[in-house]
DNA sequence: ACGCTCGCATCAGGTGGGAAACGG
DNA sequence: CCGTTTCCCACCTGATGCGAGCGT
């Protein structure tokens, strides 16, 4: 099975779901014309251009601010501008252009520099990207198009972040990792949509790993060419669709063989070695034949978030982020070096608390049945003592949020908290006031999370964990069958997004934010009541589980606590019942996962 | 008999390491 | 010569198929 194939067939399997995705050629990651609308060669010269962290916007007193990317310095302007309006951290000084009519203008972009970029604030461009508010971005595009999107696995990003991530470039295609996963509200429930991701430079710079760090060498060599989409392949697809579930981009491959520019492969992303690349995801609103609306200017949206910025290699040049990559990553299991010890070994050893101390586990993991798989854990939840590489030796900030809140994974809990505590909305739309809520949460969460969790298997039956339900099936022993058959049996019908909520939401959490940020002292609060609901039966169906898997009864490390709710269990979370609370529980479990920034 | 669960084996494919090859 | 790229390797995961066992 390779690609997209994959997850199509799988999301196939579910009647409904198959029943309301909209074949299109695009959708077909094997299908050599896949993506042909957008396999197109873009000019290396466009540019993600980060804003200058080395000049906090004034306006935001911390990073915890709601502009957390805002342009205080020179920025470059995306030169793609014209056709993928500026993300959001961009948009307030970026004219938000609408695009040009489809075929005309993806591959038209400005082959300029707007601004110059000393070598100096580039790396790192991103400090901000620690902010607790930067997973989350609003569409910038016009009026009446205001998406919202949140990276699912901002933790594990902001972990490779730090050290400034590699993703490794192969001749037949490397996957990238972490990989692209999101979240998106706010989309037309009935409208179709294409989503793709573009990897674009993020500077006009050649870099190089020397002295144990990475330096600017000489310009970027804009004459790169080959394919820089990768198309979704449920695209077309509903609103509905999009915001069902987590939107995955897993199978997405990097390559330097600019031979597959226009091959068949259109999962393949081309790029060159030793540069600086910054994905986008867009997603553009199309007929329902897939073809976009060449009468909409306004209908391609485009996130950019920071945190997934990473410099191509051939291989991996700075150490740590070669061990991030062996802990986090599943298939690099093997050359964990105590790979046995570290998963036998006795819990009091641990320094990480048990899967029953974290909140997935009450949300998420009531029961050996709903053990994670690594996979699952691994994308978004390090799963392995953090001590075994993060000692006092190395120069990486403890980020045990258990330990050391005051980190951004931790600020993330914070802004979970806001969001459990409500705020003044100043949205029109719908209100949803959590606050009712908020002592039931634990304890009202779970069934929901059980059901859903058998039933949300429409999509995510691909690979990694944007098929996080198939891997928690195989936790209890069931055959994808039985997977497919529970999850046709389960009532399925189009339904509210159940991200709605996130548009007002996202208002109290500004303003709860704000009030925060010009306060003090962070709130713990979420640790504290998801181990309200601690289950000793839980624990130990949850550690028989992990054994039979050899998994590490640890489970989720501290250090992604806060944030290791993901979001298909968001989402799944929500997807039975109907309830009140559903929503309450699934904006509070997506605080601490997601962070937020937001237009100004 | 049928449906389901479970365990096992097999296979395809992903992973980083390391040595060799390549190229400026 | 040195930095970069390519290739192969061992190890791992996940999907799948098959058969045995169990309950209805």
């Amino acid at each position: 099975m390779l690609g997209g194939d994959g997850e199509s067939s799988a999301f196939s399997s579910t009647k409904d779901a198959a029943a309301e995705r909209r074949k299109s050629p695009a959708a077909d990651g094997d299908d050599p014309s896949a993506g042909s609308r957008y396999n197109h060669v873009m000019s290396a010269d466009r540019y993600y251009i980060p804003p200058a962290a080395s000049k906090p916007n004034p306006e935001t007193p911390n990073p915890c601010s709601f502009l957390p990317y805002a342009p205080g310095g020179a920025v470059y302007a995306p030169s793609s501008a014209g056709r993928y309006p500026s993300s959001l951290h961009l948009g307030s000084v970026l004219p938000a252009a609408g695009f040009s009519p489809p075929a005309a203008g993806r591959n038209q972009f400005s082959p300029t520099y707007p601004l110059g970029q000393s070598a100096g604030c580039i790396y790192p461009p991103y400090a901000g990207s620690g902010s607790a508010l930067g997973g989350v971005a609003l569409s910038a595009a016009g009026p009446g198009a205001r998406a919202q999107v949140y990276l699912c696995n901002r933790p594990l990003w902001l972990k490779f972040h730090r050290h400034q991530t590699e993703m490794i470039i192969t001749k037949q295609g490397r996957r990238m990792f972490p990989f692209l996963s999101f979240n998106i509200a706010a989309l037309n429930l009935t409208a179709h949509y294409n989503v793709f991701v573009e990897v674009v430079l993020a500077d006009p710079n050649h870099w190089r790993f020397q002295g144990g760090k990475w330096v600017t060498c000489g310009k970027a060599d804009s004459s790169s060419q080959g394919n820089k989409v990768y198309i979704h392949p449920e695209s077309p697809n509903t609103g509905a669709h999009w915001m069902r579930q987590e939107i995955s981009f897993s199978k997405l491959k990097l390559t330097n063989n600019k031979g597959t520019s226009h091959s068949a492969n259109s999962q393949m992303i081309v790029l060159q070695s030793l540069h600086k690349y910054q994905p986008r995801l867009h997603i553009v609103e199309v007929t329902e034949d897939g073809v976009e609306d060449i009468n909409s200017d306004v209908k391609t949206q485009s996130f950019t978030f920071p945190e997934t910025q990473f410099i191509a290699v051939t291989a991996y040049q700075n150490t740590d982020i070669t061990q991030l990559k062996i802990d986090h990553n599943p298939f690099a299991k093997g050359f964990r070096d105590n790979y046995d010890s570290m998963y036998t070994a006795p819990e009091n050893d641990r320094l990480t608390p048990s899967p029953t101390d974290s909140p997935r586990a009450h949300q998420i993991v009531p029961g050996a049945r709903y053990s994670m798989q690594p996979l699952f854990q691994d994308q978004f939840v390090n799963n392995l003592p953090q001590n075994r590489f993060y000692n006092s030796e190395r120069a990486v900030p403890q980020t045990n949020s258990l330990l050391s809140p005051q980190t951004e994974d931790a600020a993330s809990q914070r802004w979970f908290v806001s969001m459990q505590q409500g705020g003044n909305s100043t949205s029109t739309s719908t209100k949803l006031d959590l606050t009712p809520y908020e002592g039931e949460y634990s304890s009202s969460l779970l069934p929901y999370g059980i059901k859903s969790l058998s039933m949300q298997t429409s999509h995510a039956l691909s690979y990694y964990p944007d098929s996080p339900f198939t891997t928690m099936s195989a936790g209890w022993g069931s055959r994808a069958p039985y997977q497919r058959k529970v999850a046709s049996s389960l009532p399925w019908s189009p339904r509210p997004s159940p991200t709605a909520g996130f548009p007002d939401t996202l208002e109290k959490v500004k303003t709860q934010i704000e009030e925060e940020v010009s306060g003090s002292g962070m709130i713990s609060s979420w640790t504290e009541t998801q181990e309200s609901a601690h289950s000793l039966e839980k624990a130990e169906s949850y550690s028989a589980a992990c054994k039979r898997r050899r998994l590490s009864v640890n489970g989720p490390s501290a250090d992604d606590s806060p944030a290791d709710i993901k979001c298909e269990d968001l989402a799944s979370a929500v997807t039975n019942g109907s309830s009140y609370s559903k929503d309450a529980s699934l904006s509070k479990s997506m605080a601490p996962y997601y962070s937020f920034y937001t237009n100004p």
